[in-house]
RNA sequence: GGCGAUGUAGCUCAGUCGGUUAGAGCAUGCGGCUCAUAUCCGCAGUGUCCGGGGUUCAAAUCCCUGCAUCGCCA
């Protein structure tokens, strides 16, 4: 019996909505999760939210609102977002949980008994307005940054937990375990970290300064720092000290986190196990930050993909796809929406789909859509090496999948893909199909076709549970079925002959993008008219124009004008502008896209209404093309 | 300021222990096919391997140095 398999996301800190970082890490958990169902294994999938401290009492007080209720509506943003995004988690954690606290509670006592925490007093500059200390470094010219006061210096006490006792017995565990940090990279940084002496982590908050968060069993006038709280979510959330569940996946617990949380998870977390006597995990998974616009993801920087958006306009597999395919587990990697779009026509559209929808519609042709057999003694010189291929694979697939390599365990699939299309090309079925003495080598390679297809789509079910059940009901077989069994994926033949075909389909259509088009080839620039030459102006005159980034948020056509377009735009502040580019571009197409506006525009009133600004376009006769921008670019950029 | 990573085709990246002519995908150009979503298959290119110096019979690879970007630490 193959191992069971325990995951978990980080418990997200319900501070901020959720946004693009969030959805891939949990798409990664769910991902592992369902490749490890493929290998047959017992699966625990933890996710959830981090629900207590001082930030989340001001972000409540911000909305004039409790904590209680604030972490309430937030984290079931998270709840709800994750089935839309197909993510099929086992249990959904939160640190307000009653058998969270008593297990919190259960573990501070317990190092606390064994001597690892102790009390002192210490001395520090502290903002009454943030309600927190400042180091040195983060203040500016020795004031608060968000308030420009100078702290104070107060005293105070606190519980201290002795991370530096355990401090070589993680370096030599580290050493020992070379992938318990992985990817490598990581692990080196850890240890270089560990390198200098590692300084006591305070782990209480004074309630005088905090209410918010779990009470220490042993002095009731101090709250749990929120990362100690935290981290315990991992074993809390199996049951411990004695559930069952803790019993059975603690033993093989990975976390994924973002590089962002890296020392909690690699030097607190392996720690506090270590004091409170429970085995440390066995892998700690660290990916990378999708840059977007050209800065990173991250909770404190609002510039926030909606994850949600992005799969209503492309399809939730594609999406999937693109994140999975497109970053190197571990590295960071740009997000942008014309490599979503590049990925889903060729990968998608050009070579699976239009494999699978050649491939059924063929099997439709010549066989009125059942699966024909092979026969054997035809079949062997036809295979063209297919089954090998299927079988190199699947092995390559899984030694990938196995290591977090999603982007080369669809790299591998993908090469299969390639291989069988280069299989009809040499085969040529329609050429087949015009003699009857072909039929048995027809029947060969169209079968062939099916099941290669059979386990590609067992292949691409982590990553596109939709797609794969998609083609499976197409094959005839039973999408509901565990048809993603890698033990089946490893097996030729899978697919019995006479078997009942449903009509070929798209899987992904095309996202027609727009290109200059054939004119801008036949109409060299000599022809063209040279463009009138303006006076020369200075550059103090250009500044005094306002361009700016602007994104369509809304757009629609005005009543009884035929040029006009009604635009709300968001450079920073929402806008509205009439642009006269209807015959040139659809109203649906244009939302989402980026702008140059020149803000400062004197406002016009156009058919009854205020334009505040204008795009700025290319005008050739009838031709109006936009002026977009390179890359994406944070709305309100002034342009210079 | 200290430590580290990265820098390779137009773009995204692979490149093992130093070893032949530096690779893949996308994009581009040409050819082929017609089952298919104008898809697929084949062929073709293009490189200051960030700059400079060194070690070596031989350097994208090792060493030194500079630059750029990023990260960790202070």
């Amino acid at each position: 019996m193959t191992e069971p398999f325990y995951i978990t996301t980080p418990i997200y800190y319900v501070n901020a909505r959720p946004h693009l970082g969030h959805a891939y890490t949990t798409i990664i958990a769910d991902v592992i999760t369902r490749f490890h169902r493929m290998c047959g294994a017992e699966s625990f999938f933890l996710t959830g939210t981090d629900e207590h401290g001082d930030k989340i009492v001001r972000a409540a007080k911000k909305e004039n609102t409790s904590p209680r209720l604030y972490v309430d509506q937030i984290s079931a943003l998270f709840r709800r977002l994750w089935p839309e995004l197909d993510i099929d988690y086992s249990h959904f954690i939160r640190t307000t949980d009653a058998g969270h606290i008593s297990v919190v509670e259960q573990i501070l006592q317990k190092i606390y008994d064994a001597g690892d925490i102790y009390f002192s007093e210490y001395e520090g500059k502290y903002c009454f307005g943030c309600e927190r200390f400042y180091t040195e470094r983060e203040l500016v010219d020795g004031r608060c940054p968000d308030h420009e006061t100078e702290p104070e210096v107060i005293k105070e006490s606190n519980y201290f937990f002795k991370m530096s006792k355990y401090q070589d017995w993680l370096i030599d565990h580290i050493r020992r375990h070379p992938d318990f940090i992985r990817p490598e990279r990581y692990k080196n940084e850890v240890l270089a970290f560990l390198r200098e002496p590692l300084e006591d982590l305070c782990i209480s908050r004074p309630k005088s300064r905090l209410k918010w968060g779990i009470s220490l069993p042993f002095d009731n006038d101090y709250v749990t720092y929120v990362w100690f709280d935290a981290l315990l979510n991992y074993v809390s959330a199996l049951g411990y000290p004695d559930g069952e569940a803790f019993r059975k996946y603690w033993p093989v617990a990975q976390h994924i986190v973002a590089k962002d949380i890296l020392k909690p998870h690699g030097i607190y977390w392996p720690i506090m196990l270590k004091a409170a006597g429970i085995d440390t995990y066995r892998h700690l998974n660290v990916h990378g930050y999708w840059n977007i616009e050209q800065s990173k993801m991250s909770k404190s920087l609002g510039n926030v993909v909606e994850p949600l958006e992005l799969k209503n306009i492309y399809g939730l597999d594609s999406f999937r796809f693109f994140l999975l395919r497109d970053m190197t587990f571990g590295l960071d990697s740009s997000f942008s929406e014309s490599a979503l779009v590049q990925r889903i026509n060729s990968d998608l559209a050009n070579d699976l789909g239009n494999l699978f929808s050649r491939t059924l519609t063929m099997a439709g042709k010549y066989f009125k859509a059942v699966v024909p057999a092979a026969d054997p003694k035809i079949d062997a010189d036809l295979k063209l090496g297919l089954k090998s291929a299927a079988a190199e694979t699947v092995d390559t697939y899984e030694a990938a999948m196995a290591t977090f390599g999603f982007n080369r365990a669809l790299q591998a699939t993908w090469d299969f893909i390639g291989r069988m299309n280069k299989y009809i090309d040499v085969m040529a079925p329609w050429e087949l199909a015009k003699k009857d003495a072909n039929r048995k080598q027809l029947e060969a390679v169209i079968y062939n076709l099916l099941e290669g297809l059979r386990i590609i789509s067992g292949l691409i079910y982590p990553v596109m549970p939709q797609t794969a059940a998609t083609m499976q009901k197409h094959l005839g077989l039973d999408p509901s079925a565990k048809f993603y069994s890698l033990e089946k994926l490893k097996s030729w033949g899978g697919l019995a002959a006479g078997t009942r075909l449903l009509k070929s389909i798209i899987l992904f259509p095309r996202i027609e993008t727009k290109s200059t088009g054939p004119r801008a080839t036949h109409e060299g620039p000599a022809e063209k008219e040279k463009p009138e030459k303006l006076p020369e102006i200075t550059i103090e005159e250009f500044t005094r124009v306002d361009l700016r980034v602007a994104t369509v948020v809304k757009a629609e056509a005005v009543p009884r004008a035929r040029k006009l377009l009604k635009l709300e735009i968001d450079l920073g502040e929402k806008r509205t502008i009439v642009a006269g580019i209807a015959g040139n571009y659809e109203p649906a197409e244009l939302v989402g896209k980026q702008v140059i506006v020149v803000a400062n525009l004197k406002p016009a009133k156009l058919m009854g209404i205020l334009s505040n600004g204008m795009l700025l376009a290319a005008v050739d006769g009838d031709r109006v093309t936009l002026a977009t921008l390179d890359r994406e670019a944070t709305p309100g950029t002034r342009l210079s």
